[in-house]
DNA sequence: AGCCAAAGTGGAACGTGTTCCTATTTTAGA
DNA sequence: TCTAAAATAGGAACACGTTCCACTTTGGCT
């Protein structure tokens, strides 16, 4: 730990340091946005974040785990506007499908940030699992609180079985859409028609 | 075309042709196989294919490509298998699930081959929709034959969207295998949660 | 204040996917 | 059989991810 009296389980480091990371993450999205996983190379990230190459592979060891880290951070943004404001609907199928459309209205309406976002997910080996896991845990997390917006003492096994299968479901179409497969349209639907099969109260 | 009484829909040139196309091919599977994604290299699959770089590039224009080509044509030779010898059970969902994990184990034992086939498949983008799209019209084929085993005159959407929900799950297990963020036994434990939701008899 | 380890800088260098070019060989058609 | 076009060989060159190194700056400790 840099610090004695510091009990937070991440350790960000010196105030130097988060500005540094928070510097080179936005760099980092500000080139995906523009170009996509291909706009976004190591040297131009380094410059537009004011900082060397060495020290941009001294935060993250390779442009999937910056990549995945950038992803991290916007999704999180996106659960804790699920969370502020959560989607009704009258079951819970209505709902998920809500909270599933927002947040893939929200990525397609940057397509080239959420190509490049998606490809690196999904190209991410094991090396990255602790990210991929993070990922994985707030999806689960937005699909069950879509399901219980109350709140549920326990989830059963069945309940985290279903919203993994939606996400993977979520994660299939996404994929599909970004690599130009199908329409913005077809996302949805095919995200419906999966929901509705799953969750049929 | 490259002989006019040929009424193929696809054009597969001259037999030498064929024959450089088959070399590259099974180069290509070879090195896959050894070491995985990293292992295939285009200047490698062309030495051991005997061809120029620049001839490889003629057939395939890209790695991904390459690897997408050799994912389809793996991918024919486990539908035919399974054309020859279905998998029985008595419900939809078993043959389907038999289906799944016997294809499944002939990918987990070649496990570099698996990842680098799934890997290119996943950062496949717009260029090779067209492999893409084979693949998957041949997963499904494979799921809906395992639903009807004798046949049907007509499968209904639904039919169809279940056997594409499967195809989504079965694939993310595979990356999530292939990854190294899930065990064999956790793969095959997701992909038979989510064909007992989807195929309640 | 002075010291030392850690962090950062700047840039060279390497590997691999991809492109490109010229010379040679193969193939199809007159 | 002869010729023009297409295909292939062989390899240089380029781009970008990644590694490495020598040097400088920073920051915490005595």
């Amino acid at each position: 730990m840099s610090s004695a009296n510091s009990l937070a389980v991440e350790d960000l480091g010196s105030a130097a340091q988060r500005d540094r990371r928070k510097r080179i993450l936005d760099a980092t999205i500000a080139l995906a946005s523009q170009g996509g996983f291909d706009a976004v190379q190591m040297r131009g990230v380094a410059e537009q974040a004011d900082v060397a190459l060495g020290t941009l592979y001294r935060y993250f060891p390779s442009k999937i785990h910056l990549l995945v880290s950038a992803l991290q951070r916007e999704f999180e943004r996106s659960e804790a506007a699920l969370r502020d404001r959560p989607s009704d609907g009258d079951t819970a199928a209505d709902r998920v499908i809500n909270s599933l459309k927002r947040t893939t209205r929200g990525m397609q309406s940057d397509p080239q940030l959420t190509e490049a976002l998606t490809r690196a997910f999904m190209f991410a080996d094991g090396t990255v699992a602790a990210e991929i896991h993070q990922v994985g845990m707030l999806l689960t997390t937005m699909l069950t609180k879509a399901m219980y917006p109350e709140g549920h003492d326990q989830l059963t096994e069945e309940d985290v079985a279903i919203a993994r299968v939606i996400g993977d479901v979520w994660l299939s179409a996404l994929v599909g859409w970004v690599t130009g497969r199908s329409t913005a349209a077809e996302t949805g639907q095919q995200i419906e028609v999966a929901v509705r099969l799953l969750l049929r109260d």
